[in-house]
DNA sequence: TTACGTGCAAATAATTTGCAGTCCC
DNA sequence: GGGACTGCAAATTATTTGCACGTAA
């Protein structure tokens, strides 16, 4: 009997709390990244709508700033290391992003903003969201007194098999 | 043969002046941080001996290099940074620690080696272990074909309450 | 003795910041 | 035009490395 998702995540989100609405996004993506950002207050630069529309133009991604850094140079989209620094961390601010940390080391940030969790692949340093209804946190853990929670995390590390 | 030696700390004035009871030292069988780390292969070198000393203690810690070296330091044990970063790798590698990711810029490393899941304390960037029956993972996701789950972490961050 | 350890300082890697110049509303 | 935005380079933070010297076995 497949029991209701178990999985309950507070999401105590600060100021706006709507998600934005992406459903849109399959048409013409120049569009809606421009409504985007007019969404959350972002100006609607050059530069973010170059970079949001890498991000958000091919489905749920999970991506480094050096890696999307590369993919605007690759785009011929001209792009500062510290832009794209800044963009990251203002759509993370807005809601259009999230940022993940599954390796100590480097910053991750999902387009996909939706209660889910991670596979993290040990070499390849690659991120990959695992099915919806995959893991099931059974019981929350009662926070120590004066805390609250603010997100629960799982991260499901893998190797390569031998 | 000599029951258990006493270990020589080099002139430790901080509150914890008294030897701890060894048997006391949660989650480390080891009698004496030099058997420990005979055990483990590792030469019992001064500093090793001294970290080892400061990690294993008194129960179950969360360290940064940085608080590690701060905590030798007050403790009149003159180590390099270097060092530390080298100790707590070796340290990990031999399965003394092991090295959490709960917060992207810093690692942390854990005494406690047994399967447990940790709070993240926002803000102070604090790290405290879930009890142990707190947290169940129901149901241990599938990993993708040609993978195979090293460990599944879970992360659940908290904030104070206003 | 001699390989393993250690300290120091310089090198990297990831990210942030200061500030002059640029561009949207 | 004015304030928001961007780019560059320099600054920070966390960590690693190269190499001469020290020390446990």
């Amino acid at each position: 009997m497949a029991p209701a998702r178990t999985l309950v995540i507070p999401n105590v989100k600060t100021g706006a709390e709507r998600l934005p609405d992406r459903s849109a996004l399959t048409g013409c993506p120049w569009h809606d990244v421009k409504a985007m950002l007019r969404e959350v207050g972002l100006r609607p630069t050059r530069q973010r709508m170059a970079l949001g529309w890498i991000l958000f133009g091919k489905g749920d991604r999970h991506l480094t700033a050096e890696m999307l850094y590369e993919e605007a140079t690759r785009a011929k989209v001209p792009v500062s290391l510290a832009t794209i620094y800044n963009t990251l961390h203002q759509f993370t601010e807005v809601g259009l992003l999230r940022q993940v940390a599954v390796d100590g080391s480097k910053a991750y940030f999902d387009t996909n903003v939706t209660a889910h969790h991670h596979f993290f692949v040990e070499g390849d340093d690659e991120v990959l969201d695992i099915p919806d209804a995959d893991v099931i946190v059974g019981k929350t853990p009662t926070p120590p007194e004066g805390f609250e929670i603010t997100r629960v995390d799982v991260v499901v590390r893998l190797r390569r098999k031998t």
